[in-house]
DNA sequence: TTGTACGCGTTATCAA
DNA sequence: TTGATAACGCGTACAA
């Protein structure tokens, strides 16, 4: 059976040393000088306890938790997601900080930020919807130093990370336009979730085009084969079709297919996301993507100017993840 | 500027009541009785000043943090994984505890295990390669009740979640020969971390088919159409694939398609995940998967025994997730 | 160079 | 029914 976590206490005790001593030892603290021999003393104590400082009573000491908090909830899936992750990761436990992916449902009747204000985190990552007026209060008024929202557009209350559906839209409508296209449709999913970003791609699609001389027919859409089979009319009207994403340009090539259009003869498709599975279909895809590269860097550095600044809580926006255009061109 | 966080003194001095009485309302203890006049006073204090209880200092004091850590780099991303991992947290913060995501590379040459211990998590999910058994000493000296592996095969240290890739394999196998197929390849990937379960796969489908007098091939390969591609004579020679994977699936089936071989004709193929893209495949695609619906309660029942047992360390298994078969048949 | 003493915010015990 | 007080584990100013 475990006895107790060992304490600093008990590894004091066993160097024969006080307290203060192993804090000092252990922390490292460049003002305080203690003599080799003891050092290791304290050292080996404290493998041999197998001691572990307690996060919760630092925290309380030292009023500084070095947490940061992410909303599970709000990242979308997917090999880029989870690169963008790792990068803030790795970002943030190099200068010292603790990344910590957390739910955003609490089911005890507390809502979600006060859940998070608990754990007093220095700075807070989420999800524009989960950040409100007064969930910000929340965390401000329990010492959350920074707040970023990640969005489809800027927030009114925090800096936020906007993606830049806009630009992928009309990354989109220009790649067609270029091709030759002069009657365009977009998909927007139909999906909750997805519905938001497909209408600011739809956005930005439509002023490039617009800006051409080009008119974009709107194309709400499920998931779902008969759904895209219902709109045959439609896709027969046009000559390129931005089709939202990788998954529904393939919905769309399925059922282009099976309707005999040819792609891209009749048809030319722009998918987005550059999926590894997209770069195998037949006729070849062409895809438009978000550029995540510099995004794990750009986020810790605007945390780690809001957190110096304190609250200077003015709603800026920081530089969006830029489009790339990745040519799989249709051959 | 922000003043500093409120604390359970500053309601007892705006309630005009003690510390004591504050703690007493706001966690609703069954054995005190307090007037109601005193409460609503309590209460309303807190509300006002925006007060949130400090779960570091909590945690200090009961000696429990009520936090579950999950590593976040062991688990697949994709739908399936996703949803498992709220399954997850909606039945755990159900039970009051609180599931955390937490980064398993630290460096500031920190081991993992150390840095979670820090938090004084009650129990701990990971994959099993990061619970070394000096890992889970660690965890248990910190007082961790409960630690938990999920991997490909069962844990020498912990009670572990066993995926049941081999269930996956036999149950493609067999679809195949059901289906009349006599010489069986199966793919297994070569990239790292899909590689072990590639082999655990192809295990299951060696047994399943050998029981039944078939031989299995394996082709091991790269997520590349040109490794595909250089594979010909061997697609050529059996006439069913299982083909570890959807996205293999896929690969598969563009180089066949080039290389003018009939997809069922000349040779079956099944994937395994589900996804919903490899529906829109055609010719169809017969797939298979892990039924994951289970898995939260599982986990989260079995964590519960441990915690109440203490550290019956017996490094048992949890009921594997079971494979499903999905027969989207090419028709 | 090292030890003493106090405080961080919360909860539990005990006394009123 | 409520209040005073101690204790949890750690960090650090100050004294020795």
């Amino acid at each position: 059976m475990n006895a107790k976590p060992p304490t600093s206490l008990d590894v004091a005790r066993l160097a024969g040393v006080s307290q203060a001593t192993v804090s000092y030892v252990l922390t490292d603290r460049p003002g305080t000088r203690i003599s080799d021999e003891t050092r290791a003393r304290v050292r080996e104590a404290a493998d041999r306890l197998g001691y572990v400082p307690h996060a919760g009573a630092r925290t309380l000491r030292t009023g500084r938790s070095g947490l940061v908090l992410m909303s599970m909830e709000d990242l979308p899936y997917g090999p880029l997601a989870v690169g963008a992750l790792e990068g803030l990761d790795r970002e943030l436990s190099r200068r010292g900080y603790t990344l910590v992916q957390y739910g955003a449902r609490r089911l005890r009747g507390v809502p979600a930020a006060r859940a998070w204000a608990e754990l007093r985190p220095v700075a807070v990552v989420a999800g524009a919807g989960k950040l409100s007026r007064q969930a910000v209060d929340v965390l401000r008024s329990a010492g959350v130093r920074a707040v970023v929202a990640i969005g489809n557009r800027p927030s009114a209350v925090v800096p936020s990370v906007v993606l830049d559906h806009a630009g992928v839209g009309a990354l989109a409508a220009g790649h067609l336009i270029d091709r030759g296209c002069r009657r365009l449709a977009a998909v927007v999913p139909t999906e909750t979730g997805l519905r938001e970003m497909g209408e600011h791609r739809l956005a930005g699609a439509l002023q490039a085009a617009q800006a051409r001389g080009v008119p974009v027919t709107r194309a709400d859409l499920p998931f779902r084969e008969d759904g895209a089979a219902a709109l045959l009319d439609l896709w027969r009207s046009v000559d390129g079709v931005f089709a939202y994403n990788d998954d529904y340009a393939m919905l769309l090539m399925a059922v282009l297919r099976d309707a005999g259009v040819a792609v891209p003869g009749d048809l030319r498709v722009v998918g987005c996301d550059d999926l590894p599975l997209a770069a195998l279909l037949r006729p070849r895809l062409t895809t438009v993507r978000l550029d995540v590269s510099m995004a794990p860097s750009l986020i810790v550095q605007r945390l780690e100017e809001l957190m110096e600044a304190g609250d200077s809580a003015a709603p800026d926006r920081i530089d969006p993840w830029t489009a790339t255009l990745v040519v799989r061109e249709s051959s």
